[in-house]
DNA sequence: ATTATTTATCACCAGTCGGTGACATGCGCA
DNA sequence: TGCGCATGTCACCGACTGGTGATAAATAAT
């Protein structure tokens, strides 16, 4: 008998390949089912492999959920280009820094799961998760920021905590509802008008 | 024997009153640990009856979140306060229904996690429970509304649902996190703050 | 007093969960 | 060649889930 046919297509003993396997395999399971229907057996179904596997090579979900979110590390920063012209203001400054957050939240569908799974669920392994994307998130503010300073009277602190929470909040909401509270926010021109708004609110409130 | 010794308080075959305990177990199992820990089961040990019951008085656990949905339909006039001035201005307006808004889901916790969920998980239960909140806010508003006009040249429809975006996810944050982007919101003076923030944001935007 | 009916309980089902120990199989090394 | 280890598979465990049919017990109707 010809024992070579059909190898089986990934049945190839390559620890570091089934490794990366079930890793986004689960990334797949928790962007797509939620943290509810995440567990040992449904990654390892959907890795196609045996849920020992996991135990053998992450020490289970905890240690899988950890690997996760180490690989989230840098997330921000990947979607994030650099603002094209340096601001000259405070205005400008917050309305970069925005909607750099506001681009990079948008394209990366896992974390805006984690973004809402943080509000929504304290479990331990939310925590873990939402720890390494703050982490990440800290950083890339930090690496923007400059010498510049809001006017005088405003508390810049709690406005800016403002609109990121609505920046993040109409995102969320737009992948799961698609808009918030009788705003459509499913095509680029809606996502444009949203734009706009929040850009009028900076320049009204960051006047100088 | 005497008999009467320990009714056994509440087996007192006596079916509004199990209806009720269900239905109370059953809130207080989804405001405790979510949907996560929602289920046939858990609601009946918690209510200390037999789960059958929950079938034969809501026909299972979609009836359930029926009867809890209809509970809900009042939430928000229940809590939010009639104004106690009439707004003259549309910036008035703005500021007082986002601030009664603000007031009555602080004070609902199983409110707040509704809202939680709309944004992070898409189960039919959840569903069902959004749109009875949801019809619940849209009475209200309309009750509310008045025939001030924003300003020109303002996007008013698209900045409310920015500001509301802001201070519910702000109210949830806070009851998970303690508070959002690095701004506390534990005690009675970090929520002025936010407040006297919000209110400059509606007054800088809805300037006449 | 004797039925009927409502209320509540119990025992059990198939299915899934996380977790583990035993086993097969292929690869590199001697 | 054969040995040993790394990789992958399988069968099973106890606990839990949603769901259902049969049964006990208390009340209402006759």
């Amino acid at each position: 008998m010809d024992e070579s046919i059909e190898p089986v297509e990934g049945k190839q003993r390559d620890r570091a390949r089934t490794h990366d396997t079930i890793l986004s395999a689960a990334k797949d399971v928790l962007a797509a089912d939620g943290f509810q229907g995440f567990g040992i057996n449904s990654v390892a179904r959907k890795a196609g492999c045996d849920k020992q596997l996991i135990y053998r090579y992450f020490g289970g979900l905890e240690g899988l959920v950890e690997a996760i979110g180490a690989d989230l590390a840098t997330w921000i920063s990947d979607a994030a280009m650099a603002p094209a012209v340096k601001p000259s203001t405070y205005s400008q400054w917050a309305e970069t820094l925005l909607f750099g957050y506001m681009a990079a939240l948008r394209q990366n569908r896992l974390v805006q799961k984690i973004s809402a799974w943080e509000i929504a669920d304290a479990s331990p392994s939310v925590r873990q998760l939402s720890k390494a994307r703050s982490i990440a998130l800290g950083r890339w503010i930090a690496g923007q920021r400059g010498d510049l300073a809001p006017p005088a009277g405003i508390d810049a602190a709690a406005t800016n905590a403002i609109l990121i929470a609505a920046t993040q909040h109409l995102i969320l909401a737009s992948s799961t509802l698609g808009g918030f509270s009788g705003l459509s926010l499913a095509t680029d021109e809606d996502w444009q008008r949203a734009e706009a708004a929040l850009a009028t609110i900076i320049r009204k409130v960051y006047a100088q």
